[in-house]
RNA sequence: GGGUCGGUACCCAAGUGGCCAACGGGGGCAGACUGUAAAUCUGCUGGCUCAGCCUUCGAAGGUUCGAAUCCUUCCCGGCCCA
């Protein structure tokens, strides 16, 4: 069996650790590693995608993974990566997060007994956190740590530098909670690896000198590359807001899309961190981007793959058979059937059919209405500019009206906004 | 609590009585070119009943023919002092 090491480092999955005697570790006895997030929305995004396969890769080789949700660290906010202080979520509303985040953790990690000693834990830092009496604390663990070391790490000193931006004495404490977490799983569970983003390594480290300070014993940091976008923002962002896991709020379409598009230069990055594909096939799709970039089967696979796993497989069919009808098929010589499978997964809204009487309905409302578009203002530049196409066909007149003949199969209309962006509308 | 500097559109950042819906940059979107990629070039980027009108410059009042710009109070932040 290929070994953590040599995988993650194949996978370029390996920002910072430690010590290299984690590799010791991970590739022969089995241990707990714990990665961690904030619930602060009811699902778990690609963002958050990346470590929880990094722990799945950790699993599949015996080891015990750990997904630690912040309940008790979510109420607080942690100063890395904002801009601004945080707004404090409510108890009720972390409480709910938590339960749709562990159904969805379901498809992504073991969770059952059969799993034994590596299976899954998902764990809320509330449990342990929210009990401890202040005083206690700042006795047990604030005295190991000196403000002058918390000053330097980079999260707090960005919002230390900014003019406009303070940082609260509330968000100032974050890492030293994360630190005793640490502790406290290894205590608990034995941990004895914790992941993260590469911005996450201030806080790990923290962790781990605590643990060695009060417990005298080694615990270990794994970092990974942080994944950007090209503004320098988080990854797992489209136009329209973060791609979720919860296909109610991003469909399986949606996820296929987002990853469909990834660009050439990073496909293959993202075919490590994210596919289980082996070390044989991710070098073959790394030949395919070079020779016949156009096919964009690496982008292909990868899409197909992180969908799969996360909505599984007859979802993932549809939103490719979706993908595929839109983008290389004549919207307008579809039958029926054919287009209601193609916009079973993208996006689709009805409409009363006697908008079309009379003058029929305008195109700039329909933009609006469909969400193509967020203001008839924007509505209009666009179709001006010649980015919207009714059917496939180009309407550059901002005054344009849908009527009963632009119908297909006499009740459809399918508008697009810009090169890739449908919608189905529906008139009954 | 005192002093001082600041709060402008998605972000950064000009503007300090009319020429401001507000310079510039970034980001975003669109068009051309391609491959649902990148790079490049071009356009757009508050709203509407769109050659005009309406609402914006931390909030609320006020001065003025006229304010993002001046005054008052308040809210928020930085720095310094207590």
């Amino acid at each position: 069996m290929l070994k953590i090491s040599g995988d993650f480092a194949f996978r370029g999955l390996v920002h910072q650790v430690s010590d290299e005697a984690l590799w010791t570790l991970l590739d022969s006895g089995a241990t707990t590693a714990y990665f961690g997030i904030d619930p602060t929305s009811d699902s778990l995004h690609v963002g958050n995608l990346l470590g929880i396969i990094t722990l799945r890769r950790l699993q599949e080789a015996g080891h015990r993974p750990i997904l630690l949700a912040g309940g008790g660290t979510g109420l607080i906010g942690d100063p890395g990566g904002k801009a601004g202080e945080r707004p404090l979520l409510s108890i009720e509303r972390l409480a709910a997060n938590l339960e749709a985040i562990r159904a969805q953790l379901e498809g992504l990690l073991d969770l059952s007994p059969a799993a034994g000693e590596a299976r899954g834990l998902l764990l809320d830092n509330s449990e342990w956190l929210c009990a401890y009496g202040f005083i206690d604390f700042l006795r047990d663990v604030g005295k190991h740590f000196t403000v002058n070391q918390m000053t330097a790490k980079e999260s707090v000193r960005s919002r230390l530098e900014r003019p406009d931006q303070g940082i609260s004495y509330t968000e100032f404490s974050y890492m030293l909670l994360q630190a005793y977490d640490y502790l406290y799983l290894h205590d608990a569970y034995g941990c004895r690896v914790q992941l993260g983003g590469s911005d996450q390594w201030g806080n790990i480290t923290m962790g781990l000198e605590l643990i060695r300070k009060v417990r005298g014993s080694e615990a270990f940091a794994l970092t990974y590359p942080l994944l950007l976008r090209a503004d320098g923002t988080k990854y797992g962002k489209s136009e329209s807001g973060a791609v979720w896991l919860d296909a109610t709020k991003s469909s399986p379409y949606e996820m296929y899309q987002f990853f469909v598009r990834t660009p050439d230069d990073e496909v293959g990055r993202l075919l490590r961190y994210f596919t289980f594909l082996s070390h044989e096939e991710i070098e073959a799709l790394d030949v395919e981007v070079v020779e016949r970039p156009g096919h964009r089967r690496a982008q292909q696979a990868l899409a197909r793959a992180v969908c799969a796993l996360v909505h599984g497989e007859a979802e993932t069919e549809r939103a490719i058979a979706a993908s595929e009808a839109l983008f290389s098929e004549e919207v307008a010589k579809l039958d029926e059937a054919l287009l209601l499978e193609v916009f079973a997964d993208a996006p689709s809204s009805r409409f009363a059919r006697s908008c079309l009487d009379s003058d029929g309905f305008a195109l700039v409302e329909a933009l609006v209405s469909t969400g193509l578009v967020s203001s008839k203002t924007a509505a209009r530049t666009a179709v001006a500019q010649g980015g919207v196409y009714v059917n496939n066909r180009r309407r550059s007149e901002p005054e344009a009206r849908l009527g009963r003949d632009d119908l297909l199969v006499d009740r459809y209309v399918v508008l697009r906004r810009g090169r890739r962006d449908y919608h189905l509308l529906r008139f009954e």
